[in-house]
DNA sequence: AAACGCATCAACCGCCCACGT
DNA sequence: CACGTGGGCGGTTGATGCGTT
C-alpha cells in the first residue's frame, strides 16, 4: 500500500507557472510567511497548485536573491571540489553559494560542468595517447583509465562535508596553506592538538586558482594502498589519507596533520551509500571502478596491498574529506548537524 | 525556410527522514 | 513503538530554444 499524496493529483495545475500565480505566491509569502505548512498554502491563497510544487517556486524561483545562470570560475571550482567531496549533495553545496539553488547547480552540473571537464579531459588523454601509443577504446571510462589500473581497487573515501558557511565569503581559491588548513577544518576534519601550521608545508594543493580543471589535472593523484590508504600528491609531495587493514584512520600521516577517527572501510563498503555517492562519477573514475567499488565491497576488503597510478587517469580530486565523529553512514538530512567540530 | 538533433532548464516524481500523535 | 504526514532531497522528464544541415 503507497502512501497517501500530499494533493489531489487530479485537482491541481501543473506545468509552467505564471505570471499571476507567481505574483500570488510571493506577494502571499511576503506577507505571511508559508505559515510552516506548505500543502495548505495553495488553498490558503486559491492556487491550484501542489504544496510541493509551491514551495519549489519559490525556493528556486521567487525567493529573493536568487541567481540563474552565468556560474563563475570560482563556483565552478567550489562545485567540482564538492562534488568530488560529498557526490550530489546539491543542497549541501547550494549552501555554499550564495542565490544558487540545488535545482540550478544540479542542472547545471549535468549539462555543462560535467561535459566541460569531460572535454577537456578527453583532449589531454587524446594527446597524451599519441605519445605513447596506448591503445584506448571509444568509451569514457575506458580513456579514463589505465589499462591494468581497471581490475584495481583504489580506495576513495568519499564522506559528507560539513556546513562551510563561510566558504564563498573567503577565496576559493586553495592558494594559501591556512586557507586549506581552514578548509579541511570545516569540510570536518580535525588537525591534531599541536598541530603548527608549518606542519602543512608538506600538504601540496594545486597552487593559485585552478582555473577550471586544467591545473587541477596536471595533479598526480596516486592512490597507494598497503591497506586502505590514500595518498595524494602532487610530484614531490603527498597527503595520505586513511590508515591500513581496515583501521579506524585516526591520523592524517604526512604532514603532521592528522584527522579524527573515520571508519573508512566502513563507509566505502556501504554499497548503497558508495552508490550515491559515486553515482554520476563514471566520467572520473570510469563506470567499471564505480561498479567494482560499489559491488567489491569497498576498499577495505578489496583493495588492500594493491597500489593504483592515477597519474594517468588524474581528474578534479582533492583530498578525501574526513569527517569526525562520524560513525556509518549518514542519513541524508541530519548528516552535517551530527558532525561536531573543532 | 524547413527539418532535425542537441542543449538547457523548469518542473514533476517518488523516496527518505523527522516529527507529531 | 507504530503510524501518518509534511518537508526536503536527488533523479528524471518534457517543453522549449538554438544551432546545424
Amino acid at each position: 500500500m503507497g502512501r497517501a499524496p500530499c494533493c489531489d493529483k487530479a485537482n491541481v495545475k501543473k506545468g509552467p507557472w505564471s505570471p499571476e500565480e507567481d505574483a500570488k505566491l510571493k506577494s502571499y509569502i511576503e506577507q505571511h510567511g508559508t505559515g510552516g505548512n506548505w500543502i495548505a498554502l495553495p488553498q490558503k491563497i486559491g492556487l491550484k497548485r501542489c504544496g510541493k510544487s509551491c514551495r519549489l517556486r519559490w525556493l528556486n524561483y521567487l525567493r529573493p536573491n536568487i541567481k540563474h545562470g552565468g556560474f563563475s570560475e570560482e563556483e565552478d571550482n567550489i562545485i567540482c571540489s564538492l562534488y568530488v567531496s560529498i557526490g550530489s549533495r546539491w543542497s549541501v553545496i547550494a549552501a555554499q553559494l550564495p542565490g544558487r539553488t540545488d535545482n540550478d547547480i544540479k542542472n547545471y552540473w549535468n549539462t555543462r560542468l560535467k561535459k566541460k571537464l569531460l572535454g577537456k579531459h578527453r583532449k589531454e588523454l587524446q594527446a597524451r595517447n599519441k605519445g605513447n601509443g596506448v591503445v584506448k577504446q571509444e568509451n569514457n571510462s575506458s580513456l579514463l583509465l589505465q589499462e591494468n589500473s581497471v581490475q584495481q581497487q583504489p580506495c576513495w573515501p568519499q564522506i559528507p562535508a560539513p556546513p562551510l558557511s563561510s566558504y564563498t565569503s573567503q577565496t576559493p581559491s586553495f592558494n594559501d596553506q591556512d586557507s586549506i588548513r581552514k578548509l579541511l577544518i570545516k569540510l570536518g576534519g580535525r588537525f591534531s592538538d599541536d598541530y603548527e601550521p608549518i606542519g602543512l608545508n608538506n600538504v601540496q594543493f594545486p597552487q593559485g586558482s585552478f582555473s577550471s580543471t586544467q591545473q587541477i589535472q596536471e595533479e598526480q593523484v596516486h592512490v597507494s594502498s598497503s591497506g586502505c590508504m590514500n595518498s595524494i600528491g602532487n610530484g614531490n609531495s603527498q597527503v595520505q589519507f586513511g590508515q591500513s587493514n581496515n583501521e579506524y584512520c585516526s591520523e592524517l600521516v604526512q604532514g603532521e596533520v592528522s584527522f579524527s577517527s573515520v571508519g573508512i572501510g566502513e563507509m566505502v563498503s556501504t554499497n548503497d551509500y558508495s552508490q550515491r555517492l559515486l553515482g554520476g562519477l563514471e566520467f572520473l573514475y570510469g563506470e567499471e571502478m564505480i561498479n567494482d567499488k560499489i559491488m567489491g565491497g569497498g576498499c577495505a576488503s578489496s583493495c588492500c596491498g594493491q597500489t593504483t597510478n592515477w597519474g594517468e587517469t588524474s581528474s578534479v580530486m582533492y583530498p578525501p574529506l574526513v569527517a569526525s565523529s562520524f560513525e556509518g553512514v549518514m542519513p541524508r538530512q541530519s548528516a552535517f548537524q551530527e558532525l561536531s567540530y573543532p
